[in-house]
RNA sequence: GCUGGCGUAGCUCAAUAGGUAGAGCAACUGACUUGUAAUCAGUAGGUUGGGGGUUCGAUUCCUCUCGCCAGCUCCA
């Protein structure tokens, strides 16, 4: 047998038989770390700690205080929840697949006769703890793709069967715990013992490899911690994310409804949210403007023929509206870019004078399928702050940079961290394949250039061209997708956009599409629960509300109201007569920033006495300070 | 669109082994004139989402439909 050069993270080097395991190497340095070891990384791939070493490399170990430590154990823990299935339930159940997910993992079920329920997750639950507890060895074995189709036949597992005979390579692993075995790639921890924390959350309905055409499976969602107290947790967090759920406060908060009458998706904005909806169109022109943009307006619908030759008729039609008058077809527009580009193509363009940036906040109607609507995260009439930006090839870049500095500009205002991805061509698109490598291969330097990580989605672009998506990270560290900036070479040429060059020749530009923060219904959905509903000052539809102590302040409460609302203070007045602990109350549950109020001493003095929503009492002040206070506060969006 | 679940007063929820529904909050009326998170009393409010069927009788069972919820697929 030879010796093995296994190289540590810290450098350190260790010399040891070949046919060593990580688990071995562990050993020389402690027996508790030997213990802790969950999984292993060799010369970058994941494997077991029993996986024997062939030749020397860097191992690094995985522990529970690992990155990727949790993804294994989540998915080592629905092998177990399998297992547990397979116990209580015998052939009845076919098994499939189960993943690691974000907040846990899944495993998907076919029965033709079991119908989960979830009455059945706390004797699964049981099951997997006893199977837990028996600390069983997890082990792998590599087996001829051959023999390993015959034996999950053997077993009756059909799905499993049809999962291997997909797979390419010639030997496959499985993994087997007690009488459980399962096909998988790993790596696994070591024993189920490992599993202390785990909770069976939901259950639904999942295609079979993730196509509508195939058979429905039952999949139940799981999720798994090191401990005890980080499940908690994480169960807290959901509880408080149901909490902040923006169609309870949208309705609780008087922001908006929905009505069967008016059809699904369809936004009714109250006086509130739409006073909400101003301040974040007000704030979004201001900030264009300011930033070389445009306002521009286009029509709500368009020739149908419009909508053929950009190809949104052959690949979105199913999802448009359309109207004939005067046997005239027109489609509802699903988008802004077509009536940009007939404003742009309204006259003649020199390379002088670009790029043009157009905005505006266009509103779209798209025909979601009745399943997804959800609140206002998806709805089939919205708002874009959309903008089309038309420029010589040369400036993508700096306009490109421009947007991402944009859109770090808007994320700080409203407190979102972000991340961004490039999503490349997908099957159904348009375009050369030399415009499509022209396109992508400029947003990818624009994101190199930025110097911000990002993450590439194969296939994920839009049918025009590669895009950026940013997802913005809100309060309770959950992803929301909304900017996406779109480079187009397509739409340019199918327009015939042109503009004269310094040659004097006509020359193609470029479109970018782009929005900041995409729809603002579904900005306006993130933002309730990103603040749960506690708007900053100078979001809140209502900043302050006048409340008086008895009927006898009331001329002076209404005056008061009067010169704060001439003076732009968004302000109410409740002069009902019901004790001020009563009315403190409403305003809190309101979430109103600032009540004033007003009793005998504010009256005798010209003053009103303002008190935060987060309990505290400001000194009485007069209505032209607190104007001034409001104003200075609200200066930098606050 | 698909799978599953749900739909009772404005909101949150009870009730009926098939015998036409009840509470709290909100609304309205009155009393109280009140100083920092709920004053008291009274009144009104429902073709039990909608259509059809079974039945002496349906809110309850069946069926279709609409909407909502969870997930899947989709999101230009």
């Amino acid at each position: 047998m030879g010796l093995l050069k296994i190289e540590l993270p810290d450098g350190a080097c260790k010399e040891v038989e070949a046919g060593s395991t990580p688990y071995d190497v562990a050993l020389t340095i402690s027996e508790g770390l030997a213990r802790q070891a969950l999984a292993a990384r060799f010369d970058g791939e994941l494997v077991d700690v029993s996986r024997p070493l062939d030749h020397s490399g860097k191992l690094d170990l995985i522990t529970s205080r690992s990155s990727g430590a949790l993804e294994i154990v989540r998915h080592s823990c629905a092998h177990l929840m399998a297992q547990a299935v397979k116990e209580l339930y015998g052939a009845e159940v076919q098994v499939t697949i189960g993943p690691a997910i974000k907040d846990g993992f899944y495993y998907d079920f076919y029965s033709a006769t079991k119908k989960f329920v979830p009455e059945d997750f706390p004797v699964i639950e049981k099951k997997m703890q006893e199977l837990a507890n028996a600390k069983q060895v997890i082990s792998r074995e590599v087996m001829a793709r051959e023999d390993a189709i015959e034996l999950f036949r053997g077993m009756g597992e059909a799905y499993k069967v049809e999962l291997i005979e997909s797979l390419e390579q010639e030997t496959v692993s499985l993994y087997r715990q007690g009488d459980f075995v399962d096909l998988c790639r790993g790596p696994h921890v070591p024993n189920t013992g490992i599993f202390k924390a785990f909770k069976l959350t939901s259950l639904a309905g999942a295609y079979w490899r993730g196509d509508e055409k195939n058979a429905m499976l039952q999949r139940i969602y799981a999720t798994a911690f090191l401990d005890k107290k980080e499940l908690k947790a994480h169960l807290e967090r959901l509880e408080e994310a149901k909490k902040r759920d923006h169609r309870k406060l949208g309705r609780e908060l008087d922001l908006f409804s929905f009505s069967e009458e008016a059809g699904g998706g369809l936004v009714l904005w109250h006086p509130k949210g739409a006073m909400l909806r101003t301040v974040i169109e007000d704030f979004e022109r201001k900030e264009h403007l300011k930033r070389g943009y445009e306002i521009v307006v286009g029509p709500q619908i368009l020739k149908t023929d419009l909508w053929k030759m950009s190809g949104h008729y052959e690949n979105y039609r199913e999802n448009m509206y359309f109207t004939e008058v005067d046997e005239q077809s027109y489609g509802v527009k699903p988008m802004n870019c077509l009536a940009h580009m007939l404003i742009y193509k309204s006259k003649p363009r020199s390379y002088r004078n670009l790029p043009v940036r157009f905005f505006e906040l266009g509103t779209v109607h798209r025909h979601e399928k009745s399943g997804v609507l959800h609140g206002l995260l998806r709805v089939r009439g919205f708002t874009q702050d959309d903008a089309h930006i038309i420029c010589r090839p040369d400036q993508i870049d700096a306009e490109v940079k421009g947007i991402m500095a944009f859109v770090q500009d808007v994320a700080g205002i409203f407190g979102f961290e972000y991340t961004m991805e490039l999503s490349t061509r997908p099957e159904k698109s348009i375009g050369s394949d030399e415009d499509w490598e022209r396109a992508t291969s400029a947003l990818r330097s624009a994101l190199e250039g930025s110097g911000q990580e990002y993450e590439i989605n194969e296939g994920d672009g839009a049918f025009y061209g590669p895009k950026i998506d940013v997802k913005l990270k809100d309060a309770l560290d959950r992803e929301w997708q909304c900017a996406t900036i779109q480079c187009d070479f397509t739409l340019p040429e199918r327009f015939e956009l042109t503009y004269v060059g310094a040659d004097g020749e006509k020359h193609r530009p470029v479109m970018l599409h782009r929005v900041i923060l995409g729809s603002i219904e579904r900005f306006i959905g993130v933002l309730i629960e990103h603040y749960a509903g506690a708007f900053p000052l100078w979001l809140s539809p209502v900043q302050a509300v006048v409340l008086n102590v008895t009927d006898n302040q009331a001329d002076y409460a209404q005056q008061v109201f009067e010169q704060l609302r001439a003076a732009g203070v968004r302000v109410e007045l409740d002069l009902r007569n019901e004790k001020l602990g009563f009315k403190i109350r409403e305003a809190q549950v309101a979430k109103t920033p600032y009540m004033l109020v007003i009793g005998d001493n504010e009256m005798a003095q010209g003053t009103v006495a303002p008190r935060f929503r987060d309990g505290t009492n400001l000194d009485a002040m007069s209505v032209d300070d607190f104007v001034a206070f409001i104003k200075a506060e609200t200066a930098a969006y606050k």
